[in-house]
DNA sequence: TAGATTGTTAATCGATTAACAATC
DNA sequence: TAGATTGTTAATCGATTAACAATC
């Protein structure tokens, strides 16, 4: 089958699953094998669940799968999420927004090395720009398009101050770039043909106060 | 009807819109009335979708609520999700990691102020110990317990490294603090009876990247 | 072969939407 | 009263689970 084929709709809480099926599979040997029972017990989803997720694209992709009475070999079924979640490869990242969310991202962030490639911190403040963080230089926020036209940019984490954080995604989004993770607590708005997610603090901490008081 | 009649229930997805709800509201003025039409139209949402979420505690708590052929008044509206979410009240939360992220947090995380109320900041490195940071100085993890027998600490957001970040977390818990948002990679295990929500950058990263090779 | 576990179908459950009587 | 919009019911849609034949 060729990668072009359009593939085949699968949910949202289907990949949210993914990645947690992922992140799971680290702390196996590539070697091992593991049932959909197990894992189920390990991330508190039923068997069934995590079976159907896999049979979504099982059709779709020719790979290597389960094993009837022996359950899915941990590299396999790794790669083939990766596949489907299309990082199996190096993504460039550009973060927007030097303060200290920003530096706090690019130096503790944990972000995943080859597979999402940091190439560039950039912020609007002059004072800021010509600093070096890890070998990286802070550049202006005017320099994206030129960067973007340079080398592929797959996405851009923004970590600017809620007040410029519009203006700085508008340039971000005019260069090109698809992807937008926003750090911030403003709805940002961009074009139809860029995706974004976002990263909302005060509405996590909503949420999770009334689930606190749901189980008092 | 007494707050202490248990809630019915509301699924997950509608307290998400419900924190999404009171984002929105927060850009009229108190007075306005707004119609479900308009707000789902602000928030891609559809009107039915937003009534029906109403309704599921229309009938539980006797507040005022929509007025029929002009809307819901902003200031009821915003008060009556406050309620539900337990928000309408000063939640008092540490913050356990004086990294740059905790920093990042304390000093630019744009955190709701005398809704969530900051009241310390803790590390288990020594050297950070004593700093002090917008008038909270940085105390010692194994303090938490103590300071959570003086005052009531409603939440924890954890934000150490990621190899330390399960033992603090451990001290957080066992202080009898029952909800935590956890911000580092580690998946961190809780006692049953402790909520925690994860932001997890790298299983953003990988949903985010997903929808961009998805939408070319 | 016997035991285990997959992949898939059908049944169930829950969430969203459409429609409309009620009523401001 | 006429127009608008709610609150709610019933219909639709989608996601989860249970069950089991297929098969390693």
């Amino acid at each position: 089958m060729k990668t072009s084929e359009k593939k085949e709709k699968i949910s949202r809480k289907t990949i949210q699953r993914l990645t947690m099926y992922l992140k799971c599979l680290e702390k196996f040997s590539p070697d091992d094998y593991i049932s959909s029972e197990e894992m189920g017990v390990l991330l508190g989803v039923t068997a069934a669940q995590i079976r159907k997720d896999f049979s979504s694209f099982i059709t779709n992709i020719e790979t290597c799968i389960g094993i009837r009475g022996k359950g899915y070999n941990v590299k396999c079924l790794y790669e083939m999420i990766e596949n489907i979640l299309g990082i199996n490869k190096q993504n460039n990242v550009i973060i927007v927004g030097a303060g200290k969310l920003g530096n706090a991202i690019l130096l503790e962030g944990d972000i995943e090395k080859p597979r999402f490639n940091i190439v560039g911190i950039f912020d609007i403040t002059k004072s800021r720009i010509g600093k070096e963080y890890k070998g990286i230089k802070i550049s202006s926020v005017s320099d994206i398009p030129k960067i973007a036209s340079e080398q592929r940019i797959d996405m851009a984490i923004i970590t600017e101050n809620k007040s410029i954080a519009q203006q700085v995604t508008d340039i971000v989004t005019q260069s090109g770039i698809k992807a937008i993770l926003n750090m911030t607590s403003l709805e940002i708005k961009v074009p139809r043909d860029v995706v974004i997610e976002h990263i909302d603090l005060n509405r996590k901490l909503q949420e999770l106060n009334y689930w606190k008081e749901k189980a008092e």
